[in-house]
Formats: C-alpha cells, sequence, structure tokens
DNA sequence: TAAAAATTTGCGGATTTTTGCAGGATATTC
DNA sequence: GAATATCCTGCAAAAATCCGCAAATTTTTA
C-alpha cells in the first residue's frame, strides 16, 4: 500500500467516525506503529487531523458539543463492528441487512478485503459502495420508506436465487423463548428470505435489545449461528445463549 | 512497444485500478523503471495522473470529501428542476436516472404529489423515498462504484419489463449531430433500456453541456421529447434543438 | 540513401524517502 | 506508585528517486 493512499484511507476513516485509535489503524493496514504515528503526525500537521495521545480526532469534532453524538450508543456499535468484521474472509459471499450497525460495519472493513456484498438496505448499499476492492450488489424492489430497505416478492425471489456464505443481520430483539423479532411485516419477510439463503447467520445487537419483544417473529433462537454484542461472551446475560449453542463473540 | 502506447496503458491501468505500482508497470512492460519513471512524470504533469512515491494514483483520488462541497452550478439546476417538476402529474409512473440535477428535482417534488418512481441511482432513491406521498422502487444488479448505480443484464432485463409514462435523465453531453453521449459504458446500456421503456423521454442539462461530446452515445437527438435547461426556450443557443423538432422548456 | 540531429532509453552511482526496530522518556490507568 | 501503553529519538536497511552520460532508436535533412 503506497503511503498517499495509506493517508487517504486514515482521513477518510476519521472524517467517518470522527475518531481513530493508533492501534485499529495498525491491524487494518498492517504497518507498524510507528508508520502509523508518522502518518498522523504529518497529517495533523497539515491540518487534516488533530492527533491525540492513542490515536486522532477528526478537527470537526473538536468544535462542536459531545452532546449530540451522531448515532446511539455509537462506542457500542464500534465493538460489534470490529468483532463481526473478523469473520468475513477474502472471496466470501455475504448477505447483509440494514441498520446503524451494519453500517457500522460497512464502515470497519480492512481496506483490501476482496468480498462480495449483496443487501436491500440503500444506506448500507452506499457504504459497501465505497469500499475499493469489494464488490456490491442491491437487491431491488419496493422501497420501504422509513427504512430505506428494498421490500417485495421481486426482492424475495432475487434473494432465494442466493446461497451467501454468511449473513450479517442487525437485530432490534431478541429473547431467548420467541428467538428474533421485529416490527415491520415486509423488511421481515425479506430478512426470513436471507436466513433461509446462508449457510452461517450472524446477529448483531447491542445488549440493551437482548431479552425485549415485538410483534413480528422473525427467526427461532435455533436458527442462530453467532450472535454478537458489545459485551464479552462470559458476561452473564449472555449465558441463556451459551447454552442454547449459539456462539457468542 | 511505442511510447505512446505504453503511456496509454499506463493510462488505462490508472483509471482502472485508482493507482500502480512503479515496479508492477515495469515487469509487466519489460521496460527499465527510469523509463515508466518518465513516463509517470510526463502524465503527471498534463494533469492525467498524480504521481506518489513508489508509482501513481488516479486523479479522482486527491479530490476531497464530496459531501460537503457544494452541488457544481447549484442555481441552474435548482432552475431545470422546477420546470421538470411541472411535468409530473398524479398518478404518473416515471423512471429516472441519478446525477446532481435529478436529485434537485426529487427535492423540489410537490409534496400532495402521488407517483411512482423507478430508478437504479441510489442517491436519487434514497432523495425519493423522502417524499410523504410517493412509491419508490429501485432496480436491483451489480453497484457500479463511482456513480453509485445499479448496472448490468438484470437491471436492464426489470426495466425492458417497464412501460413507464415519463423519463428524466441528467445527461452530461448533447450535440445536435451526435445525440446524447456520456462516457460509463455501463451506465449507458441501463439508460438505453430506460429510453425505449419510457412513452416520453426528457432530457435535464445545464446549458454548459450544450454541444459538448463523449465517446458512447446514448441516443438521437431525435428520441428526445423534451429538453431543458436553465436558459429560456428562446435562447439561440437551444434553437437547433427547436428546430429539430424538441420540445425546448 | 546515408549522414546528422533529435529523441528515447538504460545504466551506474549518489541521494532521498520510507519503514521498522531498539531504547529510553512520557503519559495513562488501576 | 507500579504496571502498562504510548510516544519520541536516532539509526540502519531497503526501496525509490534523481542525475549525468552514453548507447540505441527514430526522425530529419542533405
Amino acid at each position: 500500500m503506497l503511503k498517499k493512499e495509506r493517508q487517504a484511507y486514515i482521513l477518510h476513516q476519521v472524517n467517518l467516525h470522527n475518531k481513530v485509535l493508533l492501534t485499529d489503524l495498525c491491524e487494518h493496514i498492517k504497518v507498524s506503529d510507528d508508520t502509523i504515528r508518522r502518518d498522523l503526525q504529518e497529517l495533523a500537521e497539515e491540518g487534516k487531523l488533530i492527533k491525540v495521545h492513542g490515536g486522532a480526532l477528526s478537527p470537526s469534532f473538536h468544535k462542536t458539543d459531545h452532546s449530540s453524538e451522531p448515532v446511539y450508543s455509537y462506542t457500542q456499535k464500534r465493538i460489534i463492528a470490529q468483532k463481526a468484521v473478523s469473520l468475513i474472509k477474502n472471496g466470501m459471499f455475504v448477505l447483509s441487512g440494514g441498520g446503524t450497525t451494519i453500517i457500522e460495519m460497512a464502515r470497519t472493513l480492512p481496506p483490501q478485503l476482496k468480498a462480495t456484498f449483496v443487501s436491500c438496505s440503500l444506506p448500507a448499499v452506499q457504504e459497501y459502495a465505497n469500499h475499493p476492492n469489494s464488490e456490491v450488489i442491491i437487491i431491488g424492489d419496493k422501497v420501504s420508506k422509513n427504512s430505506k430497505f428494498s421490500v417485495g416478492s421481486e426482492a424475495i425471489a432475487k434473494i432465494k436465487q442466493i446461497k451467501s456464505d454468511i449473513c450479517f443481520l442487525g437485530i432490534n430483539s431478541i429473547d431467548i423463548n420467541h428467538g428474533v423479532s421485529d416490527n415491520d411485516w415486509d423488511v421481515v419477510q425479506v430478512k426470513k428470505a436471507m436466513i433461509e439463503s446462508t449457510r452461517k447467520l450472524v446477529c448483531l445487537t447491542i445488549a440493551e435489545k437482548i431479552n425485549s419483544l415485538q410483534p413480528i417473529q422473525v427467526c427461532d433462537i435455533n436458527d442462530i449461528d453467532i450472535l454478537i454484542t458489545e459485551l464479552p461472551p462470559d458476561d452473564p446475560c449472555l449465558q441463556p445463549y451459551v447454552q442454547a449453542g449459539i456462539h457468542v463473540l
């Protein structure tokens, strides 16, 4: 990776997340911490970012007040995103839902990854499309306005033609007895199709939503292969899911 | 291998991959690194690429974040959008392309309008989806990264199943002899399908792009029903199009 | 057609840039 | 206040660049 290219990537990440950790960048770009440090220093001298102990901040961030967090539970979602990204390998065919957690995952993808992402979510697809080396396919149909998500029989039919290696769904409710549930009928139909079309199902959620319930069931607990939250896998509130045979990350 | 030929190859590689490594080029073209270096230097002076330590980057790499950047010729595009919106009536089935002019049109739609919009452009669909009373359908397929536009045979097949009342295309070049032209092969294929699937074709463009030419033809002058620019219809530079039988707004 | 001129190319060597590493200094955390 | 993480400094190896020059090639000219 060229130096300028690397610096452009760092800048992109800073503008996206408002902050970057030096260790994260080392991990993603696969270079020594000294190199990243020097990059941050150069970019800071150009005023493109603000260098702080352990990483850097976006120059716009230091002005704005901390009160208005851009995304609800942003910190938790970043942790979830990082765990999720570690499951994606080169050459994989990935089905993906929508939501802020998924978008955070898309932003966290390592730049050299070469995978194919398929999604019905317009914001998620826009985010995947910024990735330099991966391919993106959008499933078309009528667009559900609140969720910016394609829904309908055409979309479901297209998804059924697919068999993906892995499927990531951001979920709004999960309960040990009632499984995953949601409140938008059309979207649930599409999610169900996705679950049928994948070899491995990964559910992402902040711990707050664990043991909550909504009107429409998406899938059973047994359908989940991997569950990712911001908590460590040995957290007590996750143990029922571990015992149900789910791999908790 | 001739010098020009070599430079054309380098340029092709840069535009394809957004970057080239000097060592890769030496290896492929079988010439000394100094020769390649001199080529890159020349091309950089012509602004065709950006030379960096170890190789070169596409000029598009350098341009900063588009999101905050104001839209080029915003005032003109607002005028065009207003004229275009007047053509859309309740109950209409509307095919739409992408681009900043189309997005401006989507923002200008009167809130009480009830129409159905179909598009391949992710940004345009996101914009239409904000409208309170209209329906939006997105055409799915592989997403072209630069243009955030679905392209491919699936998209074209879906469009061919449609017969829309009206189709709005933002165009990049128009010439009285060569018609409408563009520079992205995949996107042009989709636009052609749209033109075939509509009863009425409306082309939107700022006057600056009139009488300009690009490599790939989208359609003939005769295919256009209505042409909209920011100029009044009696402007001299539009008269050739009026005389060609196009309704100029 | 052959010589002259201009351009292009490759090479050796000096110089600069980039990167990673080792160490000691400084900051952060519990 | 000790343990850990982060930062800075100098250094050295590797890679890339720059420079001048001569050989090779192409173009122009006589």
